[in-house]
DNA sequence: CCGACACTAGACAGATCTGTCTGCTATCGT
DNA sequence: ACGATAGCAGACAGATCTGTCTAGTGTCGG
């Protein structure tokens, strides 16, 4: 009866998994370049040559910290988004997610922005970020599509300027109400991007049969 | 003709002065955390102790490198807007000042932000932080009023969301156009905010006289 | 049974960090 | 002329950082 099986009970995860979850605790509460190697390793409980062997240098394991942020990131955002049948509320729902997130006690903005704030300009840092950037953009453009934008890529642009701005203003201000700030504005600019172009015949609440 | 008044011709700073500069210099374009005491004495052209006896500490010197960019914004800021005649465009006009550093080679995002991401959260970074983070919203807050937005604090909430993601989006994307973007987003709000909420009349200019 | 493997514990080297202290020099007001 | 002040140069202490190395332990497949 006692679980045997790694895979229904794992007694006790890799030093690789649990390396990459004290790295995920405490360089995104207090930086990657505030803590080091000892905290890390004393908090996962692993040896320090473990360490060494799994990433390489400390570099190698920042690098797969955001990594790790960057999937579990895309993962939240994607599954959330599944809930939502049309395309207006899927890309509201971007907002919704970061707002809850804003709302964690443990929410100290974006571990990306937050990592190249203290990283040198060309480093493994700046890769990651890129990637986490391009993405971010690109999700935008395409809910922008869906919802009938008339320049999904300016809308984007607008709506990634908000998504930035609200996850700052909660970490900065500490206060997760700049995320549903956002929210508001981003509907308001959403439902201009879709109704007439100049001409403005504007029908109150016509679009949202798409 | 050689220089012999120090108000015309300085021979050479204080080196107070000489440190403050270098901390802005280095602290700002690499992370308070990253640089060392070392580099900045040696940046400055000046002695350890003479360091130590003009701030205390590398966290006093930190403080004072955030307050001079605390009032140097302000000043920056304050100045720009005297350029304007009406309200409209002193609030757009924090924008245009932003767009302008952005585009600078040196712009690296906001420094508070940047020195808060380094940093434990109860210190003396938080503080002037808090400050500078204040400023701002006031700021925008009283420009709002002074536009004729019917509720100021609202605008304000949303302009200063718009103003931290730009200026997030320029650093992390390396493009200065985050500022002109969110500068046309706040005159749509500004405009929206200004307008009839639903049966009002609205006169074009009319609150102008303040 | 045994060898490969993953891991632990900790000493160690070498660099770097903050902060202190001593000793010397130049300038300036009185 | 002289003391006070400001600054320079650099050694030094003590802590901390990354990264390497040795040696030992436990587990598991064949």
């Amino acid at each position: 009866m006692s679980a045997a099986s790694p895979v229904t009970a794992p007694r006790k995860p890799s030093a690789r998994a649990r390396l990459l979850a004290a790295a995920d605790e405490l360089f995104y509460a207090e930086g990657v370049h505030t803590v080091g190697i000892d905290r890390i390793i004393e908090h996962a409980g692993v040896a320090k040559a473990s360490l060494y062997s799994a990433f390489g240098s400390k570099d190698g394991l920042i690098r797969a910290y955001l990594e790790g942020r960057h999937q579990r990131r895309r993962e939240r955002i994607l599954t959330a988004l599944q809930r939502y049948d049309n395309p207006r509320d899927r890309l509201l729902g971007v907002f919704d997610v970061l707002a809850e997130l804003a709302a964690s006690a443990s929410f100290r903005g974006c571990a990306f922005y937050n990592a190249s704030a203290e990283s040198p300009d060309g480093g493994v840092v700046q890769e990651v970020c890129d990637e986490n950037r391009a993405w971010t953009r690109a999700l935008f453009t395409d809910l922008a599509r869906d919802a009938g934008a008339r320049d999904p890529q300016a809308l984007a642009a607008q709506l990634v300027v908000l998504y930035d701005g609200s996850s700052v203003g909660a970490r900065m201000d500490r206060n997760a109400g700049a995320a549903t700030t956002s929210r508001t504005v981003a509907a308001a600019l959403l439902d201009a991007a879709t109704a007439g172009p100049a001409t403005r015949t504007r029908g109150p609440g016509m679009q949202r049969g798409l």
